[in-house]
DNA sequence: GTCGAAAGTTCGATTTTCTCGAACAATTAA
DNA sequence: TTAATTGTTCGAGAAAATCGAACTTTCGAC
C-alpha cells in the first residue's frame, strides 16, 4: 500500500488549516480528536458517505491537521496539536475552545 | 440598489469564518485590513479578475468577517473585530499574528 | 492456505463551487 | 447628458465535493 503523506511542520499553511477547518464534518472530526487523542475513522458519526469521510480525513492529513497511522486495518488518527502550536500559537486553541460547545453555528 | 446583507454576530459560525480565512486571497484582504482599518476593494492587489474579488469579499462579509458600507462609488471594507472576539475568543487574533510575517505558506 | 468480514481507499458520474471576461448598475465629475 | 470610476451580476468553462460501487489490505475462523 502507497505509504500515508504527512506535511512536514514548517510546510504547514494558515490557509490549508483555515481550508481544513472551514466545513461542519471536519470540525466535527477535530471536536472527537480533541477528546479522544487518537481515533479510527469509523469512530466519528456525521451524514455523509464513508468515501466522502475518507475524503475529509485526507484534507485534515495533507493540510497537517491530523495524523494518521495504520493498526492493522484501522486508520488511528490524532491531532498535530503540537505542530500547530508551534506554527500557529493560539489558533488551535481557540478553535477547540469553541467547538467544545457548538460545532458549527 | 439591494442592501448589503450582513449576519447578525449570533449567526456568525466557525465553520463559516473558518471557511473564509481558507483562501490565500481572502487572508491577503484580511491582512491588509488589519493594518488599515477601512479600504475599498481595489486596494487590495492581488492576481485574481475583479469579478473574482467581488465574489472573495462576498464570501468574507457574509460569513461575518467583514462589515462593507458604501460610500459613494467604494464599497469599504473593514474587519468585525469585536464581534469575531465575542465569538470566538482569540481566534481572530491568533490569524493576524500570523499573517503579520506570512501569509499562505 | 482460503474464505469472509472489517476498515478504508479509489473510481466514475453527478452536483456544486470557483474563476473569468463581458455586460450591467450606481455614483460622481465634467 | 456624457464619460469615468467602482463594484456587481451573468453565463460558460474549470475545479472540487459527494455519492454508491468496486477494490485493496489486514485479520480471524475454519
Amino acid at each position: 500500500m502507497r505509504p500515508i503523506f504527512h506535511p512536514d511542520k514548517a510546510d504547514i499553511s494558515l490557509a490549508g488549516v483555515m481550508y481544513a477547518l472551514g466545513d461542519p464534518v471536519r470540525l466535527e472530526i477535530v471536536r472527537r480528536l480533541a477528546l479522544e487523542a487518537e481515533l479510527p475513522c469509523a469512530e466519528i458519526e456525521v451524514c455523509v458517505a464513508k468515501s466522502t469521510l475518507s475524503h475529509h480525513f485526507k484534507i485534515l492529513r495533507e493540510s497537517g491537521v491530523i495524523y494518521c497511522r495504520k493498526q492493522g486495518t484501522q486508520h488511528l488518527n490524532s491531532l498535530r496539536r503540537e505542530d500547530l502550536s508551534d506554527r500557529f500559537p493560539g489558533l488551535l486553541e481557540a478553535v477547540l475552545q469553541t467547538i467544545a460547545t457548538e460545532i458549527s453555528g
